[in-house]
DNA sequence: TAGTGGTCTAGACCACTTT
DNA sequence: AAGTGGTCTAGACCACTAC
């Protein structure tokens, strides 16, 4: 193929449904990603102008805009007006999902364990009430974990969760994320808020992760929102530093 | 106001500029921003129906649509079909910009000061030559920094670069920071890979940030994209975490 | 001058939720 | 049944880049 020719592989994209529930944009976003990721359109390539591929698929050109504007908006396609679009140099990361770390285990083909050390109703603080927008003093749900994989603890995590959820039972929470137990509920994750940093281990932290006593720890705060734009979710949490890290793709607006 | 009312302040849109070089989709979503955020429009609102605002407004309603998704994308307002869109509840906080730290404390109203610890051609080594997609033993440039904000060490900064950017001087390092310069020359940013841990200081890291020689440091490694899909810069970087931690808002899919 | 992405329009039909 | 957001179309004009 010559260096200035431009990439679309067509025939990735003969079996468009149409009648199904997947958006079209979707099925050509995701047929594009995989194509990137697997190399079949290799780092640096350049892809045909978006009227080119809206007429090969026989669809419109905001649809295709829309497909191309996910994968740009994953860090794998840059766009320069009046020159066109190209993949990204560089192997491509997956990004931080917002999935809970027992997901995040799950699907890094490890076994995640939990034990609940602590699950009881407690009066809010004045960081939780504001956290999950209740009174001070309020009860609300306080849940305190180990996580582990393969054995190995991974991270200390604390949730405070609305009144409501009082009937969430200890072995439901062992044996599942709370992110599912939520979800089976009928809470719909929304929105997050995170703020990540580090400090040194507290109290019992040091012997829960089977680390140094005063060692580093890697500490995430979250303030998860459901569709409805409620507050659902207090959590601090500490992990492992040797055993966990944030990864996270930025994109210029 | 009732309570079932929907809100639009429509006074704000009154001057719509259609002639000057700013999206019509901009203009509406800044102004809506600024309303959620000064608290014009109040947590948990509920916002008129995107066909009523296009109407208001003269607009068509994929500009409308546009608009309000910049701000479902910030974690300012969540939609649901059949229902409508609500501004989210709890404080709304700024999201992680891809700026640089510089820019970072210049906007906290601190005045930032840096201190050039290395600055010189190395060969490149496994991780650098990954990143940046260089050879493996071939000159890169590298720059070791010393943050500090108000005279408070913040940071200890290493960067890798191309060895085209070997005419920067440790003068334009001390004095802006390393995107300012890059992006005078022309580069613009547009993507970054991060990963962000946490580990114990390593040798003239504690003394250079002004804390305990084995004490918790909080650390970034990045790789950042230009507007071509190149790897222009690969850093890593500690940080003082008394000072300094990391805020991002998820949004699901 | 030709080609590219960026923006905008004025509709259409659909899926979902509430009444 | 009525109202909402989700998707899709078939154009249009513009700004920017390269030749």
């Amino acid at each position: 193929m010559a260096a200035d020719e431009t990439y679309f592989p067509e025939d990735l994209f003969a079996d468009l449904d149409r009648t199904g529930p997947v958006p079209l944009y979707y099925q050509v976003s995701s047929r594009l990603e995989s194509a990137i990721r697997s190399g079949a359109i290799p780092a640096g390539a350049r892809l045909e102008n978006e009227i080119a591929i809206a007429q090969r698929l026989g669809l419109s050109r905001p649809t295709i805009r829309r497909a191309i504007q996910e994968l740009v908006d994953k860090g794998l396609l840059v766009r320069r007006r009046g020159i066109g679009t190209q993949v990204v140099q560089g192997q491509v990361t997956r990004q931080v999902e917002l999935t809970s770390l027992y997901e995040d285990l799950q699907n890094s083909a490890h076994t995640p364990g939990t034990r609940v050390l602590a699950h009881r109703l407690v009066p809010a603080t004045e960081d939780v009430a504001r956290g999950l927008g209740v009174a001070v003093g309020a009860e609300v749900v306080y849940i305190r974990r180990q996580r582990s994989t393969d054995g190995i603890p991974v991270a200390v995590l604390e949730n405070y969760l609305p009144r409501e959820f009082a009937d969430i039972t200890t072995e439901q929470l062992e044996t599942r994320g709370l992110y599912q137990v939520l979800r089976a509920r009928g809470v719909t994750i929304r929105v997050a808020q995170q703020k990540i940093g580090a400090r040194r281990a507290h109290g019992d932290e040091g012997d829960l992760l089977d680390i140094d006593g005063a060692g580093p720890v890697l500490t995430m705060e979250r303030i998860a929102f459901d569709n409805t734009g409620r507050a659902f979710e207090y959590g601090h949490h500490c992990y492992r530093p040797d055993m966990y890290s944030f990864e996270t793709t930025l994109v210029a607006k």
